[in-house]
DNA sequence: ACGCCCGCCTGTAAGC
DNA sequence: TGCTTACAGGCGGGCG
């Protein structure tokens, strides 16, 4: 659930409740979700003490920057949730792990799926211990292409447009339903070969992917009927009532009242216009 | 290189 | 009502 648009939504929550804090003390219990580290012992060891100087965001993973010169990595899988809270809240189910800062107040990792992790590292490691982070392909919001570029390497790939769209390698920060709502965007089907693109197509397909992105990041994210995914406050986002296939299956198309189909692809749910998308 | 499927997890909902 | 099954989709990995 959480994409990009999600993660960027908590990101820029957490540059102005955490960046200049100083980590007093951590409780680690979810051993999956450290699973990285010998022990969770080993994971506080290395944040207690540290100030956080910073936070980016690479695709769906979160990159907290520590005065220490490590680096916190957090990504969110399915079910995971960055919350600020109090001391005094009450502890949600699948609490893996609570920071508590030295002014106060907590950050606390959920994740009932566990499908989601957290670990501490250096900028070296990034590059080499940690391969998914570094072969993760070009970011659409942080570090846009030219589509001219975009199309280039597009053109190279023997595979379908959803399945190219969800790769990390080639772009990172999409999952199941923005590349559902980007390829209506740009009118086109999940299962065309990439390279079958004309000039036209390539160019629409790619200002769909950073409009929508946008668009979506504007309204702080989708939350789902299984409310999934809420930000670093709790709040759900609003980009759901923004779509125009995802979960509509059944209903009749925004743009030419044909109804939208639901189909399998690649073992994943793909919903698509049969009328706008060609 | 690509398509396809599994395993990892739990909560929810549909189906019998 | 209560049990079983399917589904949700993040990612790595394995196989053809």
């Amino acid at each position: 659930m959480p994409e990009l648009p999600e993660v960027e939504t908590i990101r820029r929550e957490l540059d102005r409740e955490v960046v200049g804090k100083r980590i007093k003390s951590v409780e680690a219990s979810g051993e999956r979700t450290l699973r990285r580290h010998k022990s969770p012992k080993e994971f506080v060891a290395k944040l207690e003490g540290a100030k956080i100087s910073g936070v980016e965001r690479r695709g769906k993973y979160l990159v907290f920057k520590l005065d220490t010169g490590d680096l916190l990595v957090c990504h969110l899988g399915m079910s995971g949730q960055l919350r600020k809270e109090q001391a005094k809240d009450p502890v949600a189910d699948h609490t893996h792990v609570v920071i508590t800062f030295t002014q106060g107040g907590q950050l606390r990792f959920l994740d009932p799926r566990t499908f989601g992790e957290m670990f501490v590292t250096t900028p070296d490691e990034l590059g080499e211990a940690v391969p998914e982070l570094a072969d993760l392909g070009f970011d659409p919001v942080e570090t846009p292409l030219s589509w001219t570029a975009f199309g280039e390497m597009l053109i190279k790939r023997q595979t379908k447009l959803k399945a190219l769209l969800m790769d990390q390698k080639f772009m990172a920060g999409l999952g199941n339903i923005y590349s559902d709502e980007i390829l209506f965007a740009a009118g086109l089907r999940y299962d065309r070969p990439a390279n079958s693109l004309s000039t036209q197509e390539i160019r629409r397909l790619y200002r769909s992917v950073v409009e929508t992105l946008h668009d979506a990041v504007k309204y702080r994210g989708s939350t789902l009927a299984d409310q999934g995914y809420v930000d670093l406050y709790g709040k759900t986002g609003d980009y759901a009532e923004h779509h125009k296939v995802y979960a509509r299956d059944g209903l009749a198309c925004r743009r030419c009242r044909t109804p939208i189909q639901k189909v399998r692809f690649n073992s994943r749910t793909t919903y698509y216009c049969p009328q706008c998308q060609v």
